[in-house]
DNA sequence: GCTATATGTAATAACGTTCTCACATTTTAG
DNA sequence: CTAAAATGTGAGAACGTTATTACATATAGC
C-alpha cells in the first residue's frame, strides 16, 4: 500500500498537520518533532501525493505544451527550451502534437483543461480565433502563443522577426545578382508564412525591382508537396536562378527537386531557407539559411507563462526575437 | 469561478451522483434527467476536474516519458510513437529530459512518482540498477525500458537487435574489402553500446579476421568528442579505410573529422553509422546506415506499458525489433 | 506578577470527484 | 396479486492533502 501523510503522522506520534508543515516547510515545528518526522519519512519512504496537494492548492505545477510535431527539429528544440525553464521553476510538462489539425488541437486543449494544467504554451494550428482558445481565455488560464499569432487573441506571443529575416535573405540573393528568385511557402492561414512572404516582397521593393509573381508558390506543409512545387518551378520558362524556402520542410523538398533536375547548388541554382538545422551545416554544399533562436524562443515562452502564473498582470506582450542570417555555400 | 459538478446538479435539480453517472456513462439514469443534465452541462460549459477524479480513482491516465534529450531526432521519433498510442488510449504524456545525468534522472523519476503517473517509459541513463528505479518497482508502478537494458531490472524492455545490426554493417564493409575498420562508440556503461561493439567483433570473427583493436575507440556522448576521437583515428599509422559509428552523434562527428582531414567519402574512406536520419538521405554522399524502427519502438513501448496498466501479469518481455541496413553511397 | 507575543500542536473543514449504500419506484414473472 | 427483479435517485463517505482555527505553553517586556 501507498504510505500517506497520516501513517507518517501516526508513526511519529504527531498530527498530519505537523507532518504537512515539515514537508511544506512552513509554520512552526519543534526541532525535536521535525527530526523525528524526517526520520519517519525516510524510514517509510514517504512521497507526498501531488494530486491531493493539487486538489487543495488548486494548482498542479504542470504546464501544457501543444506543438504540431515533435519530430520536426524546430519543435524539438522549442520543447527543450520550454522544458528547461519549466523544470527549473518546478513545473512539469505535458506534451501533445496536433499535426496542424484543428480538431486534434481542440481535443488536446480540452483534455489539458480537464487535467487542470496551470497554463498553456501553444503553437496554434490556425490564425483564426477558435472556440477552444476562447475557452482557455474565458477560464483565465494563462496562455502563451509561440511562432504564430492568432487574430484577436490578446496574450503573450513569442515569435521571430519573420519579415526582416526573409527580407535579409532575399536581399542577399538580389545583391548577388539574382532577379528570378522563387519563393515557396505553405499554409497562408499561418501568420508566420505571410510575414516571410512579406519579407520576400519587401526585399524586391527595397531594391526597386518588380516581384516575379510567377515564381511565388504556396504548397502543403510537407516535404513532398514542396518537392512537387519546386520541381514545377524549375520547368517554368525563364526558370528561377535562386529559391527561397519558408521553412525546413520546404528546404528539404527543394534540395531534392533541384538535385533530381540534375542541377548543382550553387553553380546552377542558389538556395536559401528559413530555419537552420544541424543538417544545413553538414550538408554539402553547406546551406545558407535564416537561423531562428528556437531554443531561446522556448525559454522565453516558458518565462512569460510562468510570470503570468505568478500573477503578473501587465498587458500582453508580442516578443520578437531576431533571426540570424548564416551565410554558407549554397548561393 | 470554475463550475463544479454540484452546480450542474443544482441547476438540473438532481444530485451530484446522478450527474456523475451521466458524465461517467454508467449506472441507471432516467432519460429525462439525462437530457436535462446534458443540456445544463453544455449551458454552464462544465468540464469535469480530472484531478479530483484521479483522487478517488487512484489513477491519473498519465504516463511519464523520460528520455535523455528530445533534441536528438532518435528520441523525438520515439516520443512521437509513444505519444500516438498513449493518446489513442486516453493517456497524456509528461515529458522530461535527463541529459544522461543520473542525478537528474532520479529527480525526474521522483517528481513523476509524486505526480502519480500511472506508469513510466524510460531510457535509463545507466545500466546499473539505481535506487530510484528500485523505488518504482517497489511501488509496483509499471515501468517499460526503451533502447537500453538495466541489470536485474525485470520489466519489459524494447530494444533493437543491436549486435546483429552492427554485425551486418561491419560484415558489409569487410565484404567490400575493408580490413582496417575503425569503430567509435560512447559510454560503455550503456548496454546498447556494448552490443554494437559485440556486433563489430562478431563480424570480424565470422570472417575469420583479427580485430584491429587499435581502431576501436570510445568517447563521450557528444559530437565534439566523436569528432576528436575520429580525428585522432585518422592520424594513426596505417589508418582505417572505413569507420563504423555507434550512433547519430558519433556519425556527425566522424563526417566532420573526415572532411576536415581533407578526405573524400567514399573515395578515401568509407562510413557507416547506426541510426538513420532524414539527414543521411539528404547528405552528399548519401550515408549508408543501420536504420532503427524508432517510431515503432515508441509505439510498442507504449503498448506494453498500457497492457501492464490494464493489469496484464505475464512475465517481463524483452522485445527486439529488427534494424534495417540501408545501403547508400558512403562505402 | 501579569500581559503580550512568540512558538508549537491538533482538530477539522475544505478541494471536486466517484462509489457504495439505502431506499424508492416501476416492471416482470409466476 | 404478490414477490422478485430492474430501474432510478440521493446521501454521504472516501481519496490525501493543506489551511484555518483554536488552544496550549513558553518567553519576553514592563
Amino acid at each position: 500500500m501507498k504510505v500517506t501523510i497520516k501513517e507518517v503522522a501516526k508513526k511519529a506520534g504527531v498530527s498530519a498537520s505537523t507532518v504537512s508543515r515539515v514537508v511544506g516547510n512552513y509554520g512552526y515545528v519543534g526541532e525535536k518533532n521535525r527530526k523525528k518526522i524526517l526520520a519517519v519519512i525516510r524510514e517509510l519512504d514517504y512521497h507526498p501525493n501531488a494530486i491531493a496537494r493539487s486538489m487543495v492548492k488548486k494548482s498542479t505545477s504542470t504546464i501544457g505544451l501543444v506543438i504540431t510535431d515533435i519530430t520536426n527539429p524546430f519543435f524539438a528544440y522549442l520543447a527543450r527550451g520550454v522544458e528547461e525553464v519549466a523544470w527549473q521553476h518546478g513545473y512539469t510538462l505535458i506534451l501533445a502534437n496536433t499535426d496542424e489539425d484543428l480538431t486534434k488541437e481542440q481535443a488536446i486543449v480540452s483534455a489539458l483543461l480537464e487535467k487542470q494544467v496551470d497554463g498553456l504554451i501553444l503553437v496554434p494550428a490556425s490564425s483564426s480565433p477558435t472556440p477552444h482558445l476562447q475557452e482557455v481565455l474565458k477560464r483565465e488560464m494563462p496562455l502563451t502563443l509561440v511562432d504564430r499569432r492568432v487574430k484577436d487573441c490578446l496574450v503573450d506571443v513569442i515569435m521571430v522577426n519573420n519579415q526582416d529575416g526573409a527580407r535579409q535573405a532575399v536581399a542577399y540573393l538580389i545583391e548577388r545578382g539574382h532577379r528570378r528568385i522563387g519563393m515557396v511557402y505553405d499554409n497562408p492561414e499561418i501568420s508566420t508564412n505571410m510575414e516571410r512572404l512579406a519579407g520576400y516582397r519587401e526585399a524586391f521593393r527595397d531594391a526597386g525591382l518588380t516581384i516575379p509573381e510567377d515564381l511565388v508558390r504556396s504548397c502543403q506543409y510537407t516535404q513532398q508537396s514542396a518537392y512537387a512545387v519546386v520541381a514545377q518551378l524549375l520547368k517554368v520558362e525563364n526558370p528561377p536562378t535562386a529559391i527561397f524556402t519558408a521553412n525546413n520542410f520546404m528546404t528539404l523538398g527543394a534540395v531534392k527537386a533541384v538535385r533530381e533536375a540534375g542541377l548543382q547548388i550553387p553553380t546552377h541554382i542558389a538556395l536559401v531557407g528559413f530555419d537552420d538545422l544541424d543538417w544545413n551545416e553538414y550538408n554539402l554544399p553547406q546551406l545558407t539559411s535564416v537561423a531562428q533562436p528556437v531554443h531561446e524562443m522556448g525559454k522565453v515562452a516558458a518565462q512569460r507563462l510562468i510570470a503570468r502564473l505568478k500573477g503578473e498582470k501587465t498587458p500582453p506582450l508580442e516578443i520578437r526575437l531576431n533571426t540570424r542570417f548564416i551565410i554558407r555555400q549554397s548561393c
